[in-house]
RNA sequence: GGGCGAAUGGCGGAACUGGUAGACGCGCACGACUCAAAAUCGUGUUUCGCAAGAAGUGAGAGUUCGAUUCUCUCUUCGCCCA
């Protein structure tokens, strides 16, 4: 018996694939159809075992879809415009372009070794200008509908990698990518007004029935709406300033009103230019960074101005006015009024400057006397020393009768609030989308007409220059538009935004006239089914939600309001780490295994220890290559294990016995095969053989259950009780016809796991043309049932019957069970409780 | 600090809407084949116990005839936001 080369037979299945064309697919409203897509990659060069996953995942739905008949969008392409093409570059004196076009080839290269069903005509690359003319076009398109504007604005400053980071960019007041220390700066910036579909973008979440409830519940977060009042407090003071409003979402607390902070931003600022104190201040404030979580975590400083804040609701009452560095501009109007009772950063910042914190919710269980001593009260209670407000349940019902009130007295207003904010798109890199702008000599933006689209991105250009490289290229930057000598924008496009909109542009990718075609995205969006990581939770997605609103606003071509109907999000690959006695990262690679012991491999002597099993990172050196795995086990052994050891949301754990296993089983399964080729010609006596019918028939239901929910790595537990079953049953005696037939039906499912190797074995067999075998009911009944019998809930014996006995002939049955009978030993039965063919439990 | 989620053998994980806990795999042990090893095949494998049996799903309570599953409190861990 021939071991089965896994080698001969990828490639043999991968060239008949790619010769043929078996995954193309066209535009065809007669037939449903069924759009995945897995997150493109970006082009670094090599695969990681994260794509494996992730595209696994994906060819093993699309697959399946394409059996049961489906006409399958299944695509690929590259989100290849970006900084690490640019840094690449710069290090190494090469062209970004070129960069990514080998690193696209390699890729490409080493996908199609996955066995993937992608339609690869469908290719697309975000950097190509074929792609990013229509994204300029869009750009134009959202500019004349005003979902476009140009503003001057506080910005997260890298001064490493010398661009603006969106917040979200920001991690622990540090850029996402160069790690250094983020600062504030002013500049001018483009943006998209994402802020005006807030409501639309929370509300479509409802609808979104099949996404992760953890990921609907982050973007609500991440939009943030909020309900409260606009007040207009009366200011007192030597400056020329009678009102400043303030958005709070606890105006009930006004009666603990302490004091009033500004952002050092607010316009009350500009009367405070020449105080030497307040520039210090300030540029005390400018080390805090911008980011929400900057703020919290640093210390509250303020500093105090000559005015004074009238309580709109005790007129009687004054509070000084402070510049806050808590305070931030963007959020409401830049002021907030302090409650420190009720707050705990305004607690803080009360006790610092020793203002007056004054209680005004008690908790439902304490009395009026309640008073917050060590820390602030922000929960649930009732108003206390808050004179007509006394007694109002906080928080809905004493916000919204204080609502009432102030806008009554004309004193504020009900307003709604999102933390959402604009998208900033503006980058000072080289290697993204131009931005279609251009300027006159007053600094005035015009757009560039649709016709003199794409504006290309110069090549072959000096990189290794401060800041933004496209700002000297003066000759780039002359643009004649209608007679004017204008001066081309250098800022490029957030790569978000390049993969904001790629699903669409694959359901018409060589399409030249405009991003996509009406009847083509018409038949295949939305996405039915999208799939990647859980990183992306809100940037991208929120993003593609936002651009479809955009181009659905005011258009009557165009209505998509959600892109992807499912999602999906898959868990990482996880690793061992390894250490040497020096305490530097060992490679798996590095590592030899003897007698159960890790050594290096390099030195045996030299015993390396083991640490948890982690996310595959460079840093930890606990990544495995792709390339490597397949090489040595097969793509067919790679996508069994990474599907295998758990649920695909949760994190899955490589490791070398687990891979070898499953290069193992498939030797195994081989060997199945051949066992049933043999078997098939002979001539057997019994002419039906119901048991493997029945078995199948359980089998075929247990799969399409289990693809359908995502249990992908329970399908592969099926498979091994399939073999286990189909390798006992072959050693007894049953017709050619009982066999093939049933066995067939179990490559067929096989072929969306190890698309090779049931692919081969099918051809063997000679069966071409497949269809998705759906299994007959009538087969799935059981001739008999297991019934537990348990006295006073405890499992006390098992009966086995036909169905549907009824509960006094089950009783007849267990009278002479004398293990059963000893438990009940004489005793008198209180109760008996029958479920029937399933359980009866006595109750003595 | 807030939100969401998780916790089941030595390990990864099963268990449909409350009804036989531990499917399947890894690891381990023993056996077969072999001069031997690898590979392969077979058997066993929650714990305690010779056994009968008892205990057992992070801890503690509750609902129930019956709880891994539902409710509450707590602990630990993870992710996200701050």
């Amino acid at each position: 018996m021939n071991r089965y080369n896994f080698k001969s037979v990828e490639t043999k299945w991968q060239n008949y694939w790619e010769k043929n064309k078996s995954f193309k697919v066209k535009t065809d409203p007669s037939k449903k159809k069924f759009y995945c897509l897995e997150m493109f990659p970006y082009p670094s060069g090599r695969i990681h075992m994260g794509h494996v996953r992730n595209y696994t995942i994906g060819d093993v739905l699309a697959r399946y879809k394409s059996l049961k008949g489906y006409n399958v969008l299944h695509p690929m392409g590259w989100d290849s415009f970006g900084m690490p093409a640019e840094n690449a570059a710069k290090q190494n004196n090469l062209d970004p372009k070129k960069w990514t076009e080998t690193n696209i080839a390699n890729m490409k290269t080493q996908l199609k070794k996955l066995g993937l069903s992608i339609d690869w005509d469908r290719e697309i690359s975000t950097c190509n200008k074929d792609y990013y003319k229509h994204q300029q076009a869009f750009f134009l398109e959202l500019f004349e509908k005003k979902l476009v504007y140009r503003k001057e604005n506080y910005v997260n400053w890298d001064p490493v990698d010398e661009t603006v980071l969106a917040n979200e960019q920001v991690i622990d007041g540090k850029g996402w990518r160069s790690g250094a220390l983020v600062e504030r700066k002013k500049l001018n910036q483009w943006f998209f007004n994402i802020s005006k579909f807030s409501q639309e973008l929370l509300d479509g979440l409802k609808k979104l029935d099949s996404w992760p409830n953890k990921v609907k519940t982050m973007q609500k977060n991440w939009i943030g709406k909020s309900f409260g009042c606009e007040i207009d407090f009366k200011i007192e003071g030597d400056l020329p300033i009678k009102n400043i409003k303030c958005f709070t979402t606890r105006p009930d607390t006004l009666f603990g009103f302490s004091f009033l902070a500004l952002s050092v931003d607010h316009e009350v600022s500009k009367f405070f230019k020449n105080n030497m104190d307040f520039v210090k201040f300030k540029q005390e404030c400018s080390k805090t960074g911008t980011t929400e979580e900057a703020i919290a975590v640093g210390e509250k400083i303020g500093f105090k101005t000559n005015l004074e804040a009238v309580n709109p609701l005790n007129p009687k009452q004054r509070v000084p006015v402070y510049f806050a560095n808590f305070v931030l501009m963007d959020y409401g109007f830049g002021a907030v009024f302090g409650c420190p009772a009720h707050d705990q950063r305004d607690f803080d910042f009360a006790k610092k400057y020793d203002l007056e914190i004054k209680t005004v919710v008690r908790p439902l269980d304490q009395d009026d006397k309640f008073e917050v001593v060590d820390e602030a009260y922000p929960g649930p209670g009732i108003l206390i020393n808050s004179e007509f407000l006394n007694g109002l349940t906080a928080p809905e019902n004493s916000i919204l009768e204080t609502i009432k009130i102030l806008e009554k007295k004309k004193l504020g207003k009900k307003q709604i609030n999102f933390r959402l904010k604009d998208w900033g798109v503006s980058r000072q890199r080289y290697w993204g989308c131009p931005i279609p702008i251009a300027y006159d000599k007053d600094g005035k933006a015009h757009p560039i007409p649709k016709s003199m689209l794409p504006v290309e991105l110069p090549e072959n250009i000096d990189l290794n220059v401060k800041g933004n490289p496209l700002d000297s290229q003066n000759d780039w930057r002359k643009i004649n538009v209608d007679g004017k000598n204008l001066s081309m924008e250098t800022d490029t496009l957030d790569t978000f935004v390049c993969s904001s909109w790629y699903y669409l542009r694959f359901c018409s990718p060589t399409e030249g006239k405009y991003g996509f075609k009406k009847a083509d995205v018409d038949y295949w969006m939305p996405v039915d089914q999208y799939i990647g990581g859980v990183e992306h939770a809100i940037l991208h997605l929120l993003y593609s939600r936002f651009f479809m609103q955009a181009l659905s606003h005011e258009n009557k071509n165009f209505n998509i309001l959600e892109p992807f109907s499912g999602l999906f999000t898959q868990g990482m690959v996880c690793h061992e780490t390894y250490k040497d006695s020096e305490n530097n990262w060992i490679s798996p690679d590095e590592i030899e295994n003897i007698d159960g012991k890790k050594y290096l491999k390099k030195d045996k002597s030299k015993l390396i220890s083991v640490g948890p099993s982690e996310s595959m990172s460079k840093s930890k050196k606990n990544t495995v290559d792709p390339e490597n795995i397949i090489a040595n086990y097969g793509a067919d052994s790679a996508r069994l294990f990474i599907l295998s050891d758990s649920p695909p949301e949760k994190d899955v754990q490589w490791s070398e016995e687990g891979i070898l296993s499953s290069f193992k089983f498939i030797q195994k399964l081989w060997k199945l095969n051949q066992k049933v080729i043999d078997e098939s010609k002979k001539n057997h006596k019994k002419d039906y053989d119901d048991e493997i019918t029945k078995f199948t028939n359980k089998y075929l239901k247990k799969v399409h259950d289990n693809l359908e929910s995502f249990s992908y790595n329970k399908i592969i537990a099926n498979l091994y009780e399939m073999y286990s079953f189909f390798n006992k049953q072959i050693e007894k005696t049953y017709t050619k016809n009982t066999i093939i037939e049933n066995y067939q039906k179990i490559l067929i499912v096989m072929t969306p796991i190890l698309p090779h190797f049931a692919n081969e074995c099918l051809s063997i067999l000679k069966i071409k043309d497949f269809k998705w075998p759906e299994y007959d009911v009538s087969m799935l009944k059981e001739e008999n049932v297991n019934i537990v019998i348990q006295i006073n809930g405890k499992k006390r014996g098992l009966v086995q019957t036909k169905p549907n006995i009824i509960e006094e002939k089950l009783f007849e049955i267990i009278k002479n069970d004398d293990k059963i009978m000893k438990h009940l030993d004489q005793k008198n039965i209180k109760k008996k409780i029958y479920i029937k063919d399933k359980l009866l439990n006595i109750i003595i």
